[in-house]
RNA sequence: GGCCCUGUGGUCAAGCGGUUAAGACGGAGCCCUCUCAAGGCUCAAUCCCGGGUUCGAUUCCCGGCAGGGUCACCA
């Protein structure tokens, strides 16, 4: 058969190059000794979750740490998974997170040599790639419609064998000349498959950097690697992008493990040489009695915008994220608790093997250890920056007086004491720790537990001996006082010494009062939020909760 | 089902032939204390199973078992 004249017929296109041409379109990178060259190729659904920001980070600190290039690709090979600004959403979503690309889809850089980065654009360079391939007689057209591979799958099932393309289900394999060109004539829809020479029976070793040594079996699926409309597959696309972009280091989930058999076969049958794999393992959530990867359907924690959403500090999720991906992260950032993140030493081979579950509770509390850390107004713009988004609009109007929200965060993080306090995990929770402090929000669910009588004595005995020019010290000491009127003891260790002698300690008086001023038995120091509140605001309440 | 990956407390995990088997989150308790939070201290809790190899296996080998992933003209 004239393998010449088979291409020319099937990839008829006018427009295309040399294949080896493009080796000089796209040199070498000029990059120092142990750069790592890595990319995010998202397909354009503009859904980004939590497992592609893992991966980005993984993708980001190799890159940078050795002074190499993070880029951005999308594999836009499906049309039905485009979605509008999907890629503006991808880099903007990775921003929040602190994670840029050096080059790519809509990033401004002079390093954009190597594209274009989306691979609709690149079709020529697959099609010269196939056509040669074809002419090599390794390729080759198939004209089986989808009910006619549905049919074989089925049978396949039935007598339990391997499913697929291969051996002597790969039908059109060996089509005559005649049968191809008469298929041709009669305007037949086709593929062009690869015409794999491996053979599954036959096992290799090989080196995957988180995995560690692997064995792969060799493929023998005659895969699609052209489709019908022309555009290559992902598996076909993967090989030819990363060989010309230059790739040296390919992360992705493990997911993908099951295809590196093809990938590798192509690699050789193209002659390129392939790049470094290293593949992840999946981030798992609990179902009832077992575990399974995060699903971008059943689960919203995956999204990223959750996080958003929910006013995670961004960088808490980053470092979360950074605790899986490297196992002595944590120790890191235990002796370097003020670095920024990006100063600890990245290893891919620290990568954990096997599949994580996704820790809410970890998150939280590292999310609540970096809000504490920040100075009021830091966290005031970070609140106010969530609030403006994602709050109400009352949460809105607040805002709009800073200074009165930094004076109740310095008090709800505990600034100026000797501890910092931890209130504070997620903005959306954040912002609504300070409602009592605002008439328009403070909902009292008075639930005192003591006799009217009493409270009533507790909140007037309060009320007339209230000074907002007192100290600490001052306030409590009138706190103290109003014990021996309601029966109670003023000094704890009294009442401790002996409870039954008292009705409740002077800890009692200051839940009444508590309760009364913020609508809640637990809150930060009482005297701090009687001063923040303002007399005024103070005795009213403190009036309005009589009963 | 075939192929591949994984298996240390509830979770994330150190560990690389001899350890009292780190640490963190979560849980329990105590202290501190006007409550809560924070902080300090303490406790409970782990090497999937069975065979080897070895003086000695969590660690090495084999076999099970369990969990996960994947088997498209989707990526």
């Amino acid at each position: 058969m004239d393998l010449k004249k088979l291409a020319a017929a099937l990839i008829p296109d006018d427009d295309l190059i040399d294949p080896d041409k493009y080796e000089q379109i796209y040199p070498p990178r000029d990059l120092p000794q142990g750069a790592q060259v890595t990319r995010l190729a998202p397909s354009p659904t503009g859904f980004i979750h939590l497992g592609n920001l893992f991966s980005a980070l993984a993708d980001e600190r190799m890159a940078h740490t050795t002074g190499g290039v993070f880029y951005l690709r999308i594999e836009d090979t499906d049309l039905k998974r485009k979605v509008d600004g999907a890629v503006e959403s991808v880099i903007r979503s990775l921003k929040y997170f602190g994670i840029r690309f050096d080059e790519g889809a809509e990033i401004e850089s002079k390093l954009n040599i190597y594209g274009p980065y989306y691979q609709r654009q690149r079709a020529q360079i697959y099609r010269a790639y196939a056509k040669r391939l074809i002419e090599q007689g390794l390729a080759y057209p198939c004209f089986c419609t989808e009910e006619e591979l549905n049919k074989v799958r089925e049978e396949q099932n039935a007598q339990k064998l391997i499913t697929g393309y291969y051996g002597k289900y790969a039908k059109c394999r060996n089509l005559s000349e005649e049968q191809i060109y008469a298929n041709l004539a009669a305007g037949k829809p086709f593929v062009i498959r690869f015409k794999s020479q491996g053979d599954v029976n036959v096992k290799h070793p090989f080196k995957d950097a988180i995995k560690g040594e692997i064995t792969v079996t060799e493929n023998d699926q005659d895969i699609v690697i052209i489709k019908s409309d022309g555009i290559p597959t992902y598996h076909f696309a993967h090989a030819i992008d990363d060989h010309f972009m230059r790739t040296t280091l390919v992360i992705r989930g493990e997911e993908w493990l099951s295809s590196l058999p093809i990938h590798l076969e192509l690699f050789k049958a193209l002659g390129f040489k392939t790049p470094v794999y290293a593949h992840t393992s999946s981030l798992m959530k609990t179902e009832g009695e077992t575990r399974r990867k995060l699903s971008k359907r059943k689960d919203p924690e995956l999204s990223l915008d959750y996080y958003r959403s929910q006013g995670y500090y961004p960088e808490a999720v980053v470092r979360y994220l950074l605790t899986i991906l490297n196992s002595n992260y944590e120790e890191w950032e235990r002796k370097n608790p003020q670095a920024d993140w990006r100063e600890f030493k990245f290893k891919i081979d620290k990568m954990s093997r096997s599949g994580t579950l996704f820790d809410l509770d970890k998150l939280s509390d590292i999310s609540k250890t970096r809000i504490s850390m920040l100075s009021a107004e830091e966290c005031c713009a970070f609140l106010k920056e969530w609030a403006l988004e994602f709050g109400s609009e009352t949460d809105k109007l607040h805002f709009r007086d800073e200074e009165y929200i930094i004076k109740i965060l310095t008090l709800i993080m505990g600034i100026g004491g000797k501890k910092r306090r931890k209130d504070i995990e997620r903005a959306s929770q954040g912002v609504r720790l300070m409602d009592y402090f605002f008439d328009d929000t403070f909902n009292p669910q008075y639930a005192f537990r003591f006799d009217d009588k009493t409270v009533n004595a507790v909140l007037d005995g309060f009320a007339a001996v209230y000074d907002p020019a007192d100290d600490n010290q001052t306030w409590f000491a009138k706190v103290k006082s109003l014990a021996p009127q309601v029966g109670f003891a003023a000094e704890m260790a009294e009442y401790k010494a002996n409870p039954g002698a008292y009705k409740g300690s002077v800890s009692d008086i200051a839940e009444i009062l508590r309760v009364a001023v913020t609508g809640s038995p637990n809150s930060p120091d009482l005297c701090t939020i009687m001063g923040i509140l303002g007399k005024e605001r103070t005795l009213s309440r403190l009036a309005a909760a009589k009963r």
